[in-house]
DNA sequence: AGCTAGCACTCAGGGATGCAGAGTGCTAAA
DNA sequence: TTTAGCACTCTGCATCCCTGAGTGCTAGCT
């Protein structure tokens, strides 16, 4: 059953109110407030059918209204009016994102920082347990006689790098021949593929070096590691203190500790966010952990490249500012689209125009 | 003037009481407690001259006693007993300093995380705003025909890197072109020695190259730049929520604010612990800081090589347990020194004893 | 038929009151 | 110098009451 007009706007209205002031709204407020012109009589004979309905909820008979899960969810599907960003907004999210954003591996933990400051929620990013990878070079640079700094890079574009200190002296010399090894030997392999026993071959080709090639490919192995699986970043969680919902301290310790548990955090989130194209949200008890049943979720999800995605989000109780996260979330999501598929343009060239 | 021993032994009952229950002790409870054989009457005289001598204080008339600030200092300085770690617990922190600690510029920040997670308050850690830096050497690594990696080390070991893309088309030799430039024209400058001329002319030298010369300099600008600011880290805040010294969500909140504020932070922790050289512990109204004034700090500071230091610590209540957590921060510094000035052993390898 | 005015009713929140328990300070005796 | 005893103080807690906000319903109005 559709319905009628003036409960719709009666709705956005109550919705609207408690975002903002965190009080259940009464009728006169809302005779006030909703452009009706209707007394509170009829306004409180609405909000009862509304209340029926349940769209509202009454925390005690005589207090005002609050939204329901399911009030909140029509206010969000039809009732909410997509949130334009102001163009110092855009700016500021635009500038973050190509001043923060440099080495590849730390722009999804610095774009959760960015959100969860430009929202006032908590926020987490994550990524997708990767694809398979491989290591697409070893570099190895002395840095005194007695230690070198061991540089791999991935097929997927991540460099990361590690100093190494030796009990022994090492020349130039031995440092190009270990390098080639390493990169003739273990270059497009995968992780499982990076046996002991092609360790032990490479080590006796390399002759007498300290087991050099075993602590380089152990290094590689690691980072090979790290990054296939799913990473999780959590900003901004005591945000959650801002909000009255949270002045029970008890409450906003559970939910605090919950945020900093990656693991469930991500298996809870990863999944609804998967097959919604754009932004999602998830309000109250549409969430699947118990931990999140009173509060909402909103997601929005981005390509890496090679078909991979990852989800950005924001958590916040139920009375959360559905519109402005929304608007943002999904400007940052699109940012980091476009950060990881497209082309940095050197300095003095125009930006391009949005598609 | 000199406590007597019984007001000691009793000033001591009274802190590690407090600091277990973080409730007031009255004498009933001090009278079974410390080993005194003495009736509750005779030991309110004693409280009553400790308190009047201002190392004990009364929340109200009719509650027990808490230690003053006068009172902590006088038991960390006199009372308390050094606490050892336990096997485990050492071992505990020598596998985090050796699993986690990879690459070099981010083994302050797990050190912080790490000692958090160790003492359940926050904890920080600091560098100092370190010397003038120079590029030690470039890489360039070609990904694909419209992209390449930049690699800079400085003279301090600390590697960093950023994915460049190109509008347009690059092969291997030009690259080569290009690393061979940077690195006769821009290695061993400082920051303020890089400067636009001298940009223009290697640009100049490299001829139609995009502007790639200058894009890869202001990169190892930017890298040069952030390391000589001095860094602080902050790692779970969440964890004074713990404490019923921050039931009050006001409370709480502010000081989670402070900490995340990492300017004022490193400011006010800084200078105290640059003089004192091993573990430092500020009481309350000692630290300079107006929101730390009914908090303690623990400092402990380590040696980064080149002569510098750096300061991990932790916050929490006055009412903190001394004795565990300067224990344990002053082995992690340990650790860290350690780790930023010996050699890296290969695996198998036994470890060196203490010296 | 829908709207409105009016009224009785409900309930949370805040201040006042009273009580029990913990702990003190003091006095007088050992 | 220590101890037992007692009067006193003060918090925390429960209880009570009152006010104000807001409701639901009825009866009259358009």
């Amino acid at each position: 059953m559709e319905l009628s007009e003036r409960k719709k706007k009666l709705l956005r209205a109550v919705v609207e109110s408690y975002i903002q002031t965190a009080e259940p709204v009464g009728s006169k407020t809302l005779a006030a407030l909703a452009g009706l012109k209707v007394s509170s009589a009829t306004i409180r004979n609405e909000l009862a059918e509304l209340t029926e309905l349940g769209y509202l909820e009454q925390p005690h008979t005589s207090a005002g209204r609050i939204p329901s899960p399911k009030g909140y969810r029509l206010y969000v599907n039809e009732l909410m009016e997509e949130q334009r960003l102001s163009l110092e907004e855009t700016k500021q999210i635009n500038d973050a994102l190509h001043l923060k954003m440099r080495e590849l591996d730390k722009v999804i933990d610095q774009a959760g920082r960015m959100v969860s400051q430009l929202t006032n929620y908590p926020a987490f990013a994550l990524t997708e347990g990767a694809r398979r990878l491989t290591i697409k070079r070893f570099d190895l640079i002395l840095v005194d006689s007695a230690s070198f700094i061991a540089v791999v890079m991935t097929d997927s574009s991540v460099v990361k790098n590690k100093l190494f200190r030796l009990p022994a002296d090492l020349s130039e010399p031995q440092l190009q021949l270990l390098t080639t090894l390493l990169n003739t030997a273990f270059v497009g392999k995968t992780l499982d593929q990076l046996t002991p026993e092609l360790m032990r071959v490479a080590e006796h080709a390399a002759g007498g070096s300290y087991g050099l090639i075993s602590l380089v490919v152990s290094f590689a192995m690691e980072v090979l590691d790290d990054l296939e699986r799913s990473a999780v970043y959590t900003a901004g969680t005591s945000h959650i203190l801002d909000h009255p919902e949270y002045q029970d301290v008890g409450k906003a310790q559970k939910l605090m500790s919950y945020l900093s548990e990656d693991r469930s955090l991500a298996q809870a989130l990863a999944l609804p966010a998967l097959n919604g194209d754009d932004t999602k949200i998830l309000i109250g008890p549409e969430n699947v952990a118990d931990e999140l049943k009173d509060t909402s979720v909103v997601l929005a999800s981005y390509d890496i490249g090679d078909g991979m995605k990852g989800v950005i989000g924001v958590v916040g109780p139920t009375r959360m500012d559905y519109a402005r996260v929304a608007a943002k979330l999904s400007y940052v999501a699109d940012g980091l689209s476009k950060l990881f598929g497209q082309p940095e343009l050197p300095p003095g060239t125009p930006e391009k125009e949005e598609t």
